[in-house]
DNA sequence: CGTTACATTTACGTTAACGTCATCTTTCCT
DNA sequence: AGGAAAGATGACGTTAACGTAAATGTAACG
């Protein structure tokens, strides 16, 4: 190994996606591998940017949202001239996020009374079929 | 209006979708209104199936996996026969459910600091134009 | 030096979740 | 009665996010 760098095997095995996934995402400029002749490299700040990227998609974001938001987390680059503009995107994003987390509380709650309802039945019929 | 019963227009204004929407829903079983002639008439059941699909896809399940979480909801017509399976397919969704939250609480706390970090740089920039 | 084994590019295929016509009844209003 | 409005039924189109196959390159190994 050169550096802190992996191939594109090393990091499918490490993040349980596949090669195309990996290509594909550089394709749509959400990661940068270097090259080392026609090969990709991986630095540190691609799986960085990958671990944020697949926690995204758990959370139900869109590819393209997910990019726009991998450059709050990548501001140090350069270009820092659109930081406002990022950073109001936080901002929504932000309570997008606060807001569905208030919204799955919820409906865990839901979901548990549902399970607890279950567990009674099971129950009943449980002593039903051993009185028979 | 018959019952408590709802046009499909009045759902789609309700609920802010398409007809298509809840064509493509009842196609996939998921929603079952009753016929009058022609015509859907949507129930109670259906409003609160829908909710729950709704929120269901905020959350980013398929609409595979909401059809077979609802069966959870709508236990009491009939068929219990499924209700233990049902009852293992609630316990391991509300696992699912509770790991996303623990996880999105962990990316809001992150993502908050990443806007503080930008809230000073924001001000660093202002004083420096500012003194210029 | 040939052959595995991994890599790349190109390009067409696939699935989910609807959108978008086009065409046809049904219904309601004046 | 007659025309607009709402609803229904196909059927084809679309987008996102990859899958998959074909053709080619290259790097290490015996």
């Amino acid at each position: 190994m050169t550096d802190e760098t992996m191939t594109i095997r090393q990091m499918c095995e490490a993040f349980d996606v596949t090669p195309r996934t990996l290509r594909f995402y550089e394709s749509k400029e959400l990661i940068f591998p270097v090259r080392e002749g026609t090969k990709r490299l991986f630095t540190r700040s691609d799986r960085a940017r990958l671990k944020l990227i697949l926690r995204g998609k758990r959370f139900g974001f869109s590819l393209e949202e997910i990019r726009q938001l991998l450059d709050l987390y990548h501001m140090d680059d350069g270009q820092v001239t659109q930081l406002s503009k990022t950073y109001d995107l936080a901002l929504t994003h932000l309570a997008e996020m606060e807001a569905q987390r208030d919204e799955l509380n919820e409906a865990i709650a839901e979901l548990k009374e549902q399970i607890e309802w279950g567990a009674k039945e099971l129950a009943r019929r449980q002593s039903k079929s051993s009185a028979a």
